[in-house]
DNA sequence: GTATTAACGGACCAAATCGGTCCGAATTCG
DNA sequence: CGAATTCGGACCGATTTGGTCCGTTAATAC
């Protein structure tokens, strides 16, 4: 099962992509184009991202996005969250209302607890650390992990 | 966004719902009945269970299905795995050779170690755990879900 | 002031996946 | 031995997703 949606995935990308060159303004074509995704769904995934206040968008000639706040300020969380929606396990954990069982339910609160550790999970990386190349970067509650920089590629 | 899909969500109802009778042999439909989720689903849940060798499956009159080993020994993570496949966040997380940028991308590592704790949380739950009604597993004061007892229902 | 550029906000369509249902094979009980 | 029962796999419709395109609005260049 692949968690993140393919648009979610872009998104990643492209804001990545747009940390790399803070102070440069650049139109959703140009993205596109040096990113090798397509053009039309990287114009999707801008306008999303400036919906969310995540980029900051220019119109007109010589226009085009950039972000809106500092790189290390702009977690993976929020770029997920600002094209696929809030980040939630299950149904009950998004749509509170709509249980069927009229017992009471034993999982939802450790779903809750999952929940939390994939959002954190997702929260402790910024935008800035997708571009460090490597390294060590996370410590999430749980443990490290030994990077593997074995074949380097974009995800597609 | 809702990570699970419905299915495996209901997944693990069915097979929390297991965990709570080791011993007994129920048939889908009974499981059905119990959970009120829908039969045909439920057994198509069981089949998928079944497949992945987390239950065992008798068949004939008198048949049904039990859980292969002991609840504590069988974790959420494995549940939905047997559903929804392998765990990964991104397309690169599953299929490493489709990757359509030749340059280095510096995001993957990043990915492996998110990956790496989202499938440490699902681990670290056990269908036994899941079983405790609640109590001191965690004080979520992040936001929503406040472990609401006013109607306490299966999610759906 | 006019033309060109580029984001914006829709609607829109094709494709894939998911949720759900059905029928056939295997097994046990009478 | 036969019939009821239950799993197993094939199948199909429907919702979602990925991707594209259009007209509109706004800002710059000339």
């Amino acid at each position: 099962m692949i968690i993140l949606s393919k648009l979610a995935d872009y998104g990643v990308i492209v804001a990545t992509h747009l940390a790399a060159f803070p102070d440069r303004q650049v139109n959703a074509a140009t993205v596109a184009a040096e990113t090798r995704l397509p053009p039309a769904t990287v114009a999707k995934v801008l306008k999303a991202l400036a919906h969310a206040g995540l980029v900051t968008a220019a119109r007109g000639a010589g226009g085009g996005y950039r972000l809106a706040r500092s790189a290390t300020a702009i977690s993976v969380a929020e770029v997920v969250a600002a094209i696929d929606g809030d980040i939630g396990l299950t149904q009950c954990s998004v749509h509170v209302d709509e249980c069927v069982r009229t017992t009471y339910c034993p999982t939802r609160p450790h779903w809750a607890a999952i929940n939390r550790a994939v959002g954190q999970a997702l929260s402790a990386v910024s935008l800035d650390a997708m571009l460090t190349p490597a390294a060590f970067v996370l410590r999430t509650s749980s443990s490290s992990i030994p990077s593997q920089p074995d074949e380097p590629r974009y995800s597609a």
